[in-house]
DNA sequence: GAGAGTGTTGTAAC
DNA sequence: GGTTACAACACTCT
């Protein structure tokens, strides 16, 4: 499910179709995806599409904004008024079907193309927010790992005072927004890092090969349009994404790590899976 | 058919 | 304040 590649290609794909066109009717399918009332946003024209961390922002005109988590099974399609996909590529059936049984929210603009906010488990959600509203939400959140401005200075301090494993930590959105599960477990392989080594106990050099791993690992999973297991992640435009292709050690338990060869296992830690080299992340 | 597992994150108890 | 377990829910896999 969506992590911050598979958000970054939806908002990418999104802010190239969706500015200019007016929200003419909203159905709610769903009361607990919506939040917010559907009159505060018919009549409104969307501005732009941005992303904090992994929520996605609707700028509307007159300081509305529609904000929206995708949670574990989140899913925006974006279909034209022909019902094309909007990137062009062959129709998928299911596509064509839409509004599915998973189906929360959809939009229609006034040029007929409509937007579906499909999500099997519904822990997603959509809010209308004002501006400072999603200041609000967003106060909160850690600097993104693909910030520039994130460094390994201030992970340092940070760190500094975490005595719990590493991957939690750098799975807390607070420290820094963006990593999840799939993209942890393989920074801190590319980084040749343990999981439950304490943050505390990092070095300066360690901390910046893990934020170099993980912004490597997050850039390519952008590359490659994010990752879809299942079938469960796609893009704006129905596509599956293929990192899963490339993973260096997520779900390949019993393989053999890409760094040095040894056995890549599975555990569990702080509820989550997790996948490393019994040897070079031991 | 029962039970465990799933890519997120907010909350609450310690 | 930090750490940890769990809940929110639906579906698939063992």
């Amino acid at each position: 499910m969506p992590e911050l590649p598979e958000v970054e290609t939806i908002v990418r794909r999104l802010q190239a179709v969706l500015p200019g066109k007016l929200i003419q009717d909203v159905t709610v399918y769903k009361e607990k995806s919506f939040q917010g009332e559907v009159e505060q946003v018919i009549g409104q024209t969307v501005s732009q599409v941005t992303r904090g961390g992994k929520t996605i922002r609707i700028h509307l005109g007159s300081d509305r904004n529609i904000l929206t988590h995708l949670k574990m099974t989140g899913q925006l399609i974006y279909v034209d008024k022909t019902r094309r996909l909007g990137g062009g590529h062959p129709t998928a059936d299911w596509v064509t079907q839409l509004p599915s049984a998973h189906t929360r929210v959809s939009y229609t603009f006034s040029d007929g193309s409509q937007l579906f906010f499909n999500d099997m488990r519904i822990f997603g959600w959509m809010r209308v927010l004002t501006d400072e509203g999603v200041e609000r939400e967003w106060s909160s959140l850690g600097p993104d790992i693909t910030d520039p401005a994130l460094s390994v200075e201030h992970l340092q301090a940070v760190f500094a005072r975490r005595s719990s494993s590493l991957k939690l930590v750098i799975l807390d959105g607070t420290v820094m927004s963006g990593l999840g599960n799939i993209y942890a477990c393989d920074a801190l392989n590319v980084a040749q890092l343990s999981p439950f080594r304490s943050a505390q106990s990092l070095l300066s050099e360690e901390i910046d090969r893990l934020l170099r791993a993980s912004r490597q690992v997050i850039n390519k999973g952008i590359e490659l349009g994010g990752t879809t297991f299942d079938g469960r992640y796609v893009d704006s435009d129905g596509m599956a994404g293929s990192y899963q292709d490339r993973v260096q050690v997520y779900g390949r338990e019993g393989k053999s790590c890409y760094q040095c060869g040894g056995l890549i296992v599975k555990t569990k830690l702080g509820g989550r899976g997790t996948y490393y080299c019994s040897q070079c992340q031991a």
